[in-house]
DNA sequence: CTATTATTTCGGTAATGATCGAAATAATAG
DNA sequence: CTATTATTTCGATCATTACCGAAATAATAG
């Protein structure tokens, strides 16, 4: 993964409604969760959630995918993994790991 | 690590030259860098990288330890692990894992 | 003390991000 | 077609962040 890819994932994260709005998503599995649920969940206006979805479809984390009309978001797992896989080559590049 | 911790430590890993910077820490193991050296290989302004570096610290990533003239930038791995952990278990929770 | 090196704080501007109500679009049922 | 439900875009405001030059502080050598 690339360091602006992973930045910017980072970056996407690194916001507490997006994160647990992305904690949703992964504890929901590959199947993820309609829009609606996720704001019944997060209890936030619709137009903020559609907002941070954004930010995160904007790095990768999250795609969504629509059945009628409800729109699934679904997360991104090989993105996340990704990233997980980025910063550990960062730490074990020391003797400590 | 909680959510809110994990968020922060997210954000502020999450913009180019930060996670340039902290990668550079990290690849130089427990002793970490000075500051001038830091700045002598990303070519910033001292203010930028101050700035910078202090965001770093303020999600406890990095802590910094004076030895005469030469102010050391040390990478906390204990957090980085953490953060690793965090996201590890969010990816877990799947049946995928 | 003065000079030198190392690093931060100050002050300001420009850019980006967060938030949310209201209006607009999308899809389907009837 | 109209009504209903689901979700997004628009538009505007407020807050935060990024950036960097210049001045200030910190530490030591001489």
């Amino acid at each position: 993964m690339d360091i602006d890819v992973a930045a910017k994932a980072l970056k996407e994260l690194g916001h507490p409604t997006r994160l647990t709005l992305f904690r949703c998503l992964v504890k929901a599995g590959h199947a993820g969760l309609p829009v609606g649920q996720l704001q019944e969940t997060l209890q936030i206006p619709n137009s903020t959630l559609s907002h941070h979805l954004s930010s995160l479809m904007s790095a990768g984390l999250v795609k969504q995918q629509r059945e009628g009309r409800v729109l699934h978001c679904i997360p991104q797992f090989e993105c996340l993994d990704g990233l997980v896989a980025f910063l550990q080559e960062e730490c074990c590049s020391d003797e400590k790991c």
